[in-house]
RNA sequence: GUCCCAGUAGCUCAGCAGGAUAGAGCAAUAGCCUUCUAAGCUAUGGGUCGCAGGUUCGAAUCCUGCCUGGGACGCCA
């Protein structure tokens, strides 16, 4: 149950109500009422604006509107308290706290799927993130990626989207010849043959390490072995030793897919040809200087692109559209790609193809991730995937921990840049957030089991009329909201709401247990009702840091 | 040259489907542990919201131009 989302509803309809019993418009003219929470606690629960967009269809000054509108409410039906007229023509609604008294109620009923609401209405959304390709470890950017993409999901599917977590992956092509030659050159030096690293090779640890690992298992076998023969063999070992090392990094990071899709697939199942096919049927393609381009500019692309090249082979582009088709024959309302930037000029081409399969463009989206700086010791760390010397996942896992990486990641817009303080990330004291908003869950773990052995816990009736302290107040309010925030994370793709939002809890919670004393053995009744509200605000933090996939100790 | 993202307090960032005196954390200063975990709390100071125009009753938020930083502009993936 959403207890201020229904509250909110009830007094929008008596606004509406109101300004039409006022005549100051009829139904067409009435635009949207809109409810917001004023920053300023003086200012009431809720405020509106609607006398200033009544302005000019009344043709009145907008205080007079105000009064007009104030004037027509049925006070009783939406529980208000207290209305004011402020500023140039706000209304500002000062609602009975009686609602509130509902939320602690609703949260204890609800327990974990508290937060949970049916606002994407079942439509089917598939996620395809990280899909780094098979050549080496995942690092910052990627894990920044792989922390958004993850927590998007989870708030996608808290607020009722029906969700899919898809990793493509680039089984084909190029890199993949590339990472056989590298693995090839790793294995010759392992056995001590003079043996040089290929042009784009991938020069990972990682790879050095297959190469060891294939030279004490076959000695020198696949040395003498026919150089295409060897190779295929070196192709099928390294992409699935890489393949498997991402896997098991994601799934230590707490990722994991529903669908690993296939990139050799498309080839089997003659995705390509069709996809190509359709391009042509609607006359997007041409010939030109021996290659075979897709008319992209028709689309709002820069340029042409080419799909088959003078060699015949395929660009990147060309499986990723016949990709794209699949996913929409799949029946997807809509496909999200989350992108790191070095991507984002790949987005118009992929766009133009979304259109020229026939798809809408609204069913296509991208989020585009902005790069990771790691800094330590105030320094900044280079990384370059040349040298192989990137920050990987892994690394940062174990030097930082699980809950703080990811709590680092979503902390932040997707599309600001992120400066990823290592030593803060680290450090097991205040200045870290993450501390903060668990050492919250874990007070309140303390508390509650102190009121058990106390024998204060149990048998408690909820009076919601005892909380009247404001940090109470404050705190319940806070727990009403919990339910929009996450399905505007959702609906607003961002993520980064939910980590705000429960830091903001962990904070008034920190405050509450600084002011009030929540046992006292001589005040019973006040002490049931506020060990419920700690129970509610307990289960939301958890409920909270659940979506972000941080854990919630009941200790520290 | 074209395109994308960012520019808000000393630092890192929220806020941007227009709304009232622009917020948080850190850092700074001053306080709070005989009391449920001080990994906490309270208070104070700190801002030409990059610059210049425009739209509007109202702009950090929308539009245009410019400046600065980052990224992208392959018959690479």
């Amino acid at each position: 149950m959403n207890v201020l989302k229904q509250t909110e509803d009830n007094l929008k309809q008596e606004i509406a109500a109101s300004t039409i019993k006022a005549k100051l418009a009829n139904e067409e003219e009435l635009p949207e009422i809109i409810l917001e929470k004023p920053k300023d606690k003086s200012h009431g629960d809720f405020a509106t604006n609607i006398a200033m967009q009544l302005a000019r269809i009344a043709k009145k000054a907008p205080r007079q509107i105000a009064e007009d509108i104030v004037a027509n409410l049925d006070e009783t039906k939406a529980s208000i308290e207290k209305v004011e007229i402020a500023g140039p023509g706000f209304i500002n609604f000062f609602l009975k706290n009686d609602f509130l008294g509902e939320v602690v109620p609703a949260v204890l009923e609800a327990k974990e799927t508290y937060g949970r609401t049916n606002a994407g209405d079942g439509e089917r959304i598939q996620v395809e993130f990280v899909s780094v390709n098979p050549t080496g470890d995942l690092h910052l950017g990627h894990a920044r990626g792989a922390a958004f993409g993850d927590v998007l999901c989870n708030v996608l599917g808290a607020a009722g989207y029906n969700v899919e977590r898809e990793y493509y992956i680039n089984d084909a092509g190029n890199q993949i010849d590339n990472l056989a030659l590298s693995v090839e050159a790793r294995y010759l030096q392992a056995l001590g043959k003079d043996a040089e690293m290929p042009e784009d090779g991938y020069h990972g640890q990682d790879i050095v390490e297959i190469g060891k690992v294939l030279a004490e298992a076959y000695g020198d076998k696949w040395a003498s072995e026919e150089k295409s023969e060897r190779l295929a063999f070196f192709k099928e070992y390294g992409l699935k030793y890489e393949l498997g090392k991402i896997e098991k990094d994601l799934a230590d990071f707490r990722v994991q897919f529903d669908n690993w899709f296939s990139e050799r697939s498309l080839y089997k199942d003659d995705k390509i040809s069709e996809a190509l096919k359709t391009l042509d049927e609607g006359n997007y393609t041409y010939e030109k200087d021996g290659a075979t381009w897709f008319k992209s500019t028709e689309l709002g692309d820069d340029k042409d692109r080419v799909l088959i090249k003078q060699d015949t082979s395929f660009t990147y582009l060309t499986p990723d559209i016949a990709y794209h088709k699949n996913k929409l024959e799949r029946g997807f309302d809509k496909i999200i790609n989350v992108w790191g930037a070095d991507h984002h000029g790949y987005v118009p081409r992929m766009r133009a193809a979304i259109q020229a399969l026939g798809y809408s463009e609204e069913q296509f989206e991208v989020k585009i991730i902005q790069m990771v700086n790691l800094f330590e010791n105030g320094e900044k760390v280079k990384m370059s995937k040349r040298t192989g010397r990137a920050v990987a996942l892994r690394e940062l896992m174990e030097e930082v921990g699980i809950d703080a990486v990811r709590y680092f990641f979503v902390a932040r817009s997707n599309d600001s840049q992120l400066d990823f303080d290592m030593d803060l990330a680290r450090s097991q004291s205040n200045d870290n957030p993450v501390y903060y908003v668990q050492y919250a869950h874990a007070r309140i773990c303390t508390m509650l089991k102190q009121a058990e052995e106390k024998g204060l816990a149990g048998s408690e009736t909820f009076d919601a009329a005892l909380l009247t302290a404001e940090k109470e107040i404050d705190l319940l309010k806070k727990l009403g909201e919990f339910p929009q925030t996450v399905a505007e994370a959702a609906e607003k793709h961002t993520p980064h709401k939910v980590t705000q939002y429960v830091f903001d809890l962990a904070s008034l919670l920190h405050s509450f247990y600084n002011a009030e004393k929540v046992l006292d053995p001589q005040n019973k009744e006040l002490t049931g009702a506020r060990i419920a509200l700690m129970k509610a605000v307990r289960i939301t933090i958890a409920n909270a840091l659940g979506l972000i996939g941080v854990t919630a100790p009941e200790k520290m």
